[in-house]
DNA sequence: TATAGGACCTGTAGTGACTATAGGTTCAAG
DNA sequence: CTTGAACCTATAGTCACTACAGGTCCTATA
């Protein structure tokens, strides 16, 4: 009659919960950026809800491009509250930097390739424009910024 | 007075020309992207001009996103002009659907980040929007789409 | 209670596309 | 002839996982 007892989180629930991969919970355990569990006597991984909701911080900023080292500092001012909080926002800012630059990126490789796919009817390699795109100097000379 | 002798294309000169660095030319000679050059009697790497055509293709389609795969795919009509040239543009359009793919995700990515490095004048960890937005469920539930 | 089979365990190797390092050799200018 | 930059090979490291081999555990059903 007592269901107040642990909620018995194994790693496979976890994983559908986060839509994380099992072998990917465990690196996360393995570097650190997931604290190690309790074991059931057999040996097996039982978690608790902090488990859950740092892997789901975890995932999110992965989605969101962040690196595992921008992930570990931002746990960091979740573990250490005391931290200066300017340096999240330069972390968020740095990154989003980022994402804009390679935004751009693809922005001018969307716009090549569209170009070489939509021209080419080619009758053969010498006349393709996908492969003179590529061999020739003019069309992607640079793209970067 | 012979000035029409071989170009001396040295690894390192090759480099600078296409951008690579020296390391990545060997590696692409190691995995069969770029064919092994001739050598010096000290046995140092002797290029030629059709090598810089070659490494210059592999460049270009690389900062285009195309992966080695890819190259290597189109490198192979290059070679054997009798294949079907309707492969070029199907691995063209499969790269631009990727490129489309990555693009929306990175967009998506930057509204959010966008948001949350400008709503973030947070006092403190406990109140900071990046922090928060990494840690419930709402924000970036499908971004992917 | 026995058993089947899915979920779990550890440890290691592989992925892609390089990059870096160590420890040595060659080349070309002065 | 010497100096030092550029080259050589081979190996290990990077990032963020992913896959595999060879085993153990857990639990639902017969």
């Amino acid at each position: 009659m007592d269901h107040s007892g642990p909620p018995n989180l194994t790693i496979g629930i976890l994983a559908k919960r986060t839509g994380c991969k099992v072998e990917t919970i465990r690196y996360y355990e393995k570097i650190g950026v997931l604290p190690a569990p309790g074991r059931s006597s057999g040996g097996q991984r039982r978690y608790e809800p902090g488990h859950l909701k740092r892997l789901n911080f975890v995932r999110r900023a992965r989605d969101l491009g962040f690196t595992l080292a921008d992930v570990r500092s931002l746990l960091g001012f979740v573990d250490d509250q005391d931290r200066s909080r300017t340096e999240i926002q330069a972390i968020g800012a740095r990154h989003l930097e980022n994402v804009r630059a390679r935004l751009s990126d693809l922005r001018a490789m969307e716009r090549v390739l569209d170009d070489m796919v939509v021209r080419c009817q080619c009758g053969g390699v010498p006349d393709c424009p996908i492969i003179d795109a590529l061999f020739d100097d003019d069309s992607m000379e640079d793209h970067s910024q």
